[in-house]
Order: structure tokens, then C-alpha cells, then sequence
DNA sequence: AGGTAAATTGAACGAGTGTTCAGTTTATAT
DNA sequence: ATATAAACTGAACACTCGTTCAATTTACCT
């Protein structure tokens, strides 16, 4: 992730923002550009087209939400179980359970098609938590004996947690975050 | 579900395929309205909007890939357990594992804030998976006993199957429905 | 201070949007 | 066959879109 200028950063949380309130409506060169305080030429200036800028967007978003659960787990200093569970404490802590955090991914899922950089960024950030959590599986089966793979078992937890967070930003009071740690905590026990 | 009469049911398969092949770009009275071979304002003549247009291709759809897994659930005749693995397999038998799919999933998704429709459609929809899972679990664990209820059990299997159906759809090759049966089996086994 | 490059503005442009509606065609009932 | 209702057409409309670009402003270097 290479760090943005002062200006494209300014656009970029602009984007983030409108994404976040209006999802696919706010994808507007005016509503990012009055956002941003700035002028709508900007955008193909700083990024040569609204997609660009919205495949920057998406980086940025989904490698600080990454870095932030990372972080927090790796603060545990525990062992890999508690590691694990502080990282899906941080996934379920608030910040991306809302439904403003799904408006924004829905509208980058929805370029996937036409913008090479997004489905970029979707494979690294993916790749990235599925890693990090196949590491901490690996450690944790050093300890524990073998049912399925660290590969399998990330894999699992990485489609587990998509699939509650997206249940939960579709339907407020579907389920709870609590109710989403005890289910994720069972896989990481069942492995 | 109320059927539809021909010449709706003519526009919501020509929606859904609309969507299914251009996601948000097909989001188009023009499009709809070529695909389905009259005119655009038959659109507004009969739904009264396009988003009501793509609400009803929503319940369609929704209710269509339901039926269809509860009805090979179903003609297992096993028990329980043999029915969520009948379940689980024709889920994850291909029909639902493309990208098309997905566009079309994320322009619903796109729209749940402004048309109620969509929203309802939605609950209603992921209501009817889970209470059919529950179901099943309850049977399940009449004859295993209790580590987690059969309402959490039908939530965290709908949860694995949604986060490992969009893995699927975002990135082809991440995953193979041999082992996104498998994680399924896995937590199946695991309650 | 002066010159140049970079950043920025905001209006114009062509393209596309969903809705409206008068006119036409088709279906239905008698 | 006739009358009426329902279904359908397709053009027009007001609006929004992202991109382009000449002009202006700001930043940077000497």
C-alpha cells in the first residue's frame, strides 16, 4: 500500500464516506468531489477516472479495517487461541458492523467486473486475512493434531465471519456480535 | 409468492438475466426492455418503477434457488442429517457458484436502503433458509444431544454458506465446491 | 522576484437515465 | 360485430452522469 498524497487522500476518504451513506448513489464524481471540497476535474486529475479512484478507495478500506484486527490480535501476546479470538473479538467490535460498511463494499463488489484494480485489491486483501489466520491455524494445530488444514480451517473462519457480518448488515437484530463470536469461537474449537 | 402473470414473469426473467450479465449496468429500463423484447414503458405500466421491477425479480430468484435446495433436501428421504448433506451438495452443485449470480445479488443488495420491497423480500427469503435448517438441526439433536441450539447451528451453516459462496464468486479458483462441502459437512458435524 | 510546473476550477459536452403519456393494438365481454 | 378495457408502443422530457479542457491559482525552484 503505498501512502497517497495529501490531496488524494482527501478524495479517496471523501469516497469512502459518500460510499458509506449513499452506497451505489454516492458513487458520483459531484457528490465526492462537494465531499471533499473540492471540484469534480480533480477526480480525473489526481486518478484519471471515478473507478480508479474508487478501486484507491477500496485499498485503502479494506487493509485499514485488515491492519486494525491484525493489530489487536497480535497485541494478545497470547498464544494462537487467544490470538484468534482477539482477532475475531476486533472483527465483531463494532466498526464494520454497521450497514454503511456493507453500502461501500457492495458498490466495490459491484465494479469487479470492470475495474482489474479492485479485483486486485480484493485478491490481496483476502489473500492477506486468509494468510494471517492460516498461520495462526498452523500454530494452534502444532498443539492440537490435525482434522482438517490450516488452509481449510482459515478458509472456513475467513467465509464464516463474511457470512455473518453480511447477515448482520442486511438484517439489524438477525444476530449479535456475541452471538457471531461464539459461532466463529465453535470453528476455531471444532478444528 | 404470488405468480406472475406472463407478461410479468416475461420481464422478470428478462431483469434477472439483465443483471446476471451486466450487475449494475444492466440495471436499465432500455436493456430490460430489449431483453424482454417490448417496449420500456411496459416496465412502468406493469411495476410501476423499475425498482419494483427488480424487487419482483428478486423474490423470484430468491425463491427459486430455495425451493429448489429444500426440494432435493427433501426427496433424500434419510434423516436429518442426510437431508442438510443433500442440502449442502445441491447448494453447492454449480447453478449458484458463478459470478452472474453474484451481480445479480449485489444489485439487490445495492437497492435494500430505498425499496422496502427488496428489503422485505430479503428477510423473507433468509427466514425461510434458516428456519429450514433449524428445523433440521432440531431433529439433528434430538438423537446427538446439545452443544450449540439449532437456531445458532441454522445461522452459522447460512453464514458459511453465504461468506463461502461470495469466496466463490469473487475469485474463481480461491475455492472448490468439493471443500466448501466439506467445511459445510464440517460444521454440520460439529454441533 | 521571475519562471515553470503542478494543482485546481468549473463550465460545456455528449451520453445515458427513468418516467410520462397520447396514440395504437390486442383482448375480452356482450 | 361492437364497445370497452387492458396491454403495448415509442418519442419526448428533464435530469444526471463522467470526461474534457481552457483558464486560473498555487507551489516550487532558482
Amino acid at each position: 500500500m503505498k501512502p497517497l498524497s495529501k490531496a488524494k487522500l482527501k478524495l479517496v476518504e471523501a469516497t469512502i464516506e459518500s460510499l458509506m451513506e449513499e452506497g451505489v448513489d454516492g458513487c458520483s464524481v459531484r457528490k465526492i468531489a462537494e465531499k471533499a471540497q473540492v471540484s469534480t476535474g480533480l477526480i480525473n486529475y489526481h486518478f484519471g477516472s471515478i473507478d480508479n479512484l474508487i478501486a484507491a478507495a477500496y485499498s485503502y478500506l479494506a487493509f485499514t479495517f485488515l491492519d486494525s484486527a491484525i493489530e489487536a490480535s497480535m497485541k494478545s501476546e497470547g498464544d494462537a487461541r487467544q490470538q484468534l479470538s482477539a482477532f475475531i473479538k476486533e472483527i465483531f467490535s463494532g466498526q464494520v458492523l454497521q450497514r454503511r460498511v456493507l453500502r461501500a463494499w457492495v458498490v466495490f463488489w459491484g465494479l469487479i467486473d470492470s475495474s482489474p484494480a479492485i479485483q486486485s485489491a480484493q485478491s490481496d486483501s483476502n489473500s492477506s486475512f486468509t494468510s494471517y489466520l492460516e498461520q495462526l491455524f498452523m500454530q494452534l494445530q502444532e498443539l492440537k493434531g490435525k482434522q482438517i488444514s490450516p488452509k481449510m480451517a482459515a478458509l472456513g473462519l475467513t467465509a464464516l465471519i463474511d457470512g455473518l457480518w453480511l447477515e448482520m448488515c442486511l438484517e439489524e437484530g438477525a444476530i449479535k456480535p456475541l452471538q457471531c463470536r461464539k459461532l466463529c469461537e465453535h470453528w476455531v474449537d471444532s478444528i
